[in-house]
DNA sequence: CGGGTCGGGGCACATCCGTGCTAAAAAGGG
DNA sequence: CCCTTTTTAGCACGGATGTGCCCCGACCCG
């Protein structure tokens, strides 16, 4: 038998070459000669961990999908300890939200790659898959949180307008996210991880208020 | 003397097949021989009207930006002939917003072009000015519109604080309509143009009851 | 202590890209 | 009619990319 290495160790290193490359320069210089230098490997080397470019990208894809996920589940967990209407629970809907935005060093990467394979995903089929797989598992998380949120100040399952108000809500919290998301990205300057918060507990007192209007 | 052409209609017919590559198929593919074929005319034509691939894409990118830009500048002046608080007015607004979204065939192809372009130039120094502009651009009309709305419900100007919560929300106003385009063209399936519409009008409702509330 | 298998590297080819440069065609004024 | 200037077209070169294919060193098991 021959020499054994970890090979999903191996893949790990590649997919963060890929994510250091992805949020530096983009997606367009992700190509394997790029990766196999910033990975210090050779590209035939990385050949041998994935079949191809296109099996290389889509399986970066999917780990900064789970890596999102994680901290989304993680932080939904710690939320879901906490009394609803306290102080506490308020600052862990804060603290799971913000777990999207780009507040600091490493959200801002997977902020960053996340978007470029997203958008990359429009033309490209080969990243069809895990950009539904993303938007579905974000959705989901959002979702939760709505009924969460509605749960507090009408408790008691509404008819089906309610249903469909709450939809449009998540689907509202969820544009306003990506919105803050994309703007912190791309026009660091005026949208700071400060105007971030801003917007965002904007956005969940406007909720509060509207419900309680209703 | 020789043969003269309208190079301006040149110029346009080339952004034109830029436009439509761009939308098709993403930037990537936006290169000058693809263009070219798309604009029936040999490389070397589209290089007699502009100096390189990059004088290109940025005068394309310009191009795209003036188009919306003049949208809602249209939009705007219609909606400064209706009274304030009429339902009228209120249609305006949603008009005026609805200019940035893909609610329509030829609005989507400029969103998907424009978010193509500000996404490229987070990497691409060359279009950054553009982008500047773009950004500037949109930023002031919904700044201008959101103190338009103030306007109706605390006329005569509110002091720092007041001011800063007006800066605020209309840059959440501008996240939440970013995300909606940008939810409009990755996710098709799930954000229809009715859902964006349902949104557009959750958040302006929104607006009003919080004003109304403070 | 050999041999077979895997880790890792690299060559070569076809393809695409932007761009410098050249050349033909077109057309209106002298 | 011809000449000048614009328009349009095309060639060729250097560079980058994905991929098929081959090679060699390293290692562990029999």
């Amino acid at each position: 038998m021959p020499k054994f290495v970890d090979a999903a160790l191996r893949r790990q290193e590649v997919v963060e070459a890929v994510f250091r490359i992805v949020a530096a320069d983009g997606l367009e210089r992700a190509s394997l000669r790029e990766v196999a230098d910033e990975a210090d490997l050779a590209v035939g080397s990385v050949r041998h961990y994935f079949a191809s470019s296109d099996e290389l990208l889509a399986h970066s894809f999917g780990v900064v999908v789970d890596r999102i996920a994680g901290r989304l589940d993680a932080a939904e967990d710690r939320l879901a300890e906490t009394a609803p209407g306290t102080a506490e629970h308020r600052r862990g809907v804060l603290t799971l939200l913000g777990e999207l935005l780009p507040l600091d060093e490493e959200r801002a990467v997977d902020a960053c790659v996340w978007m470029a394979f997203k958008n990359a995903a429009r033309t490209r089929p080969f990243l069809a898959a895990e950009a539904d797989r993303s938007h579905r598992t974000v959705a989901a998380v959002v979702g939760r949180l709505m009924m969460d949120l509605a749960g507090i100040d009408a408790a008691g399952g509404t008819g089906g307008p309610g249903q469909q108000r709450l939809v449009t809500e998540a689907e509202r919290l969820l544009a306003t996210l990506d919105g803050l998301t994309m703007h912190a990205l791309l026009q660091p300057e005026w949208m700071t991880a400060q105007m971030c918060h801003d917007v965002l507990e904007a956005h969940l007192a406007s909720l509060d208020s509207r419900a309680a209007s209703h």
